[in-house]
DNA sequence: TCTGGGGTCCTAGGACCC
DNA sequence: TCTGGGGTCCTAGGACCC
């Protein structure tokens, strides 16, 4: 049995190349593609890298020298890379029987079953492929783990776009490579590991396991275990459902009234829930925050984040945006020169197989009319079915019913519990 | 004057329950 | 002044990624 391989395709200036597939002018002069607001760099061509543009730079600071050097700028079109990513992926798809998407221009291949001394020759067609039927260059790297295939991409993309690191290569790959180049060491890490000695992958990959684990967290014992040829990080061949979602934008004036503010968290409320629905999702908590200008010197930093329940997992626009209305309030400070504001919501579940949720109105979690209630509902779906959470919802208790029985038609009305005031009853559906 | 948006995972600490 | 232990859930915050 040959040991695992993983090849990482990762698209070249993505957005930039994208670009470029709908005008051709494009080829061969420096491009860049700027961020929401157009407030910052977030890709370029070869030739605008070439011409020392650094990734995510303030457009502003940079726009005389564009002009100077006939840099052609664009605001971001992400229907559209969204759009070329399906169609890199779709040929990639079809090409190998496991693949893990990982983010918009990349994606992990298993291409364990293939002869090593064969992988070149046919991830060099596969590029080609990729190429000719979307229009997007890529580079590919293979490795024993992905931390591996990270840095075999790296190579390739410095020569011939396929680079496939043997167990042999991999010391020399390692001996001159920076360690925040590594996958998975950041800024902050680079500079704590600086004082232990370890500046490079290799001194890295040497480094005690234990120590690091104590000093830092799993997540950097593993890259040190992927480092040395440890599979760490399978491949997931589904892609996972999404587990939060955000919508947030910055002003583009500084937002000083509350009623801004509102007008922006129920924009991004209205969104988000919209962006819920169309992936057949439903949230249990949301988010808000809002904060001043990093940048700005010259003002009182301000920032303000909270969570809140809802008052049951929903999509529902008008509950979100609700909800979400009060939490600003309760954050907004006035006197401050807002720079963001956004939403997140979290405790995403499949709507399909959400839980329906039943809201019994009493004080008592133990009182005997809830337990009737209790055992009505198991008699009816079987034992087991109801369970009793413990989640308290100002004076509300929840009922939580399984929904094994797709043909759930029981209404709280029919239920023997007596209570002061009409219970709400939601059952969530697809 | 102007500095993105959207994710993941891990950890710590407090609340709460039995 | 002493006054349990263990588990889980929730929230906040910090690191990373593209």
């Amino acid at each position: 049995m040959s040991e695992r391989r993983y090849a990482l395709i990762d698209c070249n200036n993505f957005y930039a190349s994208c670009e470029r597939v709908f005008d051709p002018r494009l080829l061969g002069v420096p491009v860049i593609v700027l961020s929401n607001n157009d407030g910052c760099v977030v890709a370029r061509s070869a030739e605008a890298k070439a011409l020392g543009i650094k990734m995510g730079v303030p457009f502003f600071q940079i726009e005389p020298f564009c002009k100077r050097n006939s840099v052609r700028v664009f605001s971001s079109n992400y229907t559209l890379y969204g759009d070329m990513s399906r169609r890199v992926m779709r040929v990639l798809a079809s090409w190998a029987p496991a693949m893990e998407v990982y983010s918009i221009d990349e994606a992990f291949l298993d291409v364990s079953h293939f002869e090593e001394d064969q992988l070149q020759h046919e991830l060099t067609s596969l590029r080609a492929r990729v190429h000719m039927w979307t229009g997007i260059p890529v580079s590919i790297g293979v490795g024993r783990t992905k931390t591996l295939a990270k840095i075999a991409n790296d190579i390739a993309k410095k020569g011939a776009g396929v680079a496939v690191l043997t167990q042999a290569q991999e010391p020399h790959a390692m001996t001159d490579l920076p360690v925040g180049d590594v996958w998975g060491i950041g800024r902050r890490l680079t500079a704590a590991l600086e004082p232990l000695d370890i500046a490079t992958a290799s001194q890295l990959r040497d480094a005690d396991t234990r120590q690091l684990r104590e000093r830092f967290n799993v997540v950097v014992e593993r890259t040190v275990m992927e480092l040395r040829g440890v599979d760490c990080m399978t491949l997931t061949d589904v892609t996972p459902a999404r587990k939060t979602l955000m919508v947030s934008r910055s002003f583009g004036d500084k937002v000083t009234a509350l009623a801004d503010l509102e007008a922006a968290v129920s924009t991004h409320s209205a969104r988000a829930a919209e962006k819920l629905r169309a992936g057949r999702q439903i949230a249990e908590h949301l988010e808000v925050f809002m904060h001043t200008s990093p940048f700005d010197r010259t003002t009182r930093p301000y920032t303000a984040r909270a969570t809140v329940a809802l008052p049951h997992a929903t999509a529902d626009t008008r509950l979100i945006a609700g909800t979400a209305l009060q939490l600003a309030r309760r954050l907004f400070k006035p006197g401050h020169r807002y720079a963001k504001a956004g939403i997140l919501l979290v405790g995403l579940s499949d709507a399909a197989k959400a839980t329906p949720t039943l809201f019994a109105s009493t004080d008592d979690r133990r009182s005997r009319a809830l337990m009737n209630a209790l055992d009505k509902l198991n008699a009816d779906y079987g034992r087991g079915a109801v369970r009793f959470a413990s989640t308290k919802m100002g004076k509300a208790w929840r009922i939580r019913v399984d929904r094994r029985s797709r043909s759930y038609t029981t209404r709280w009305d029919e239920l023997p519990v007596a209570t002061t005031e009409p219970p709400r009853v939601r059952t969530i559906t697809a």
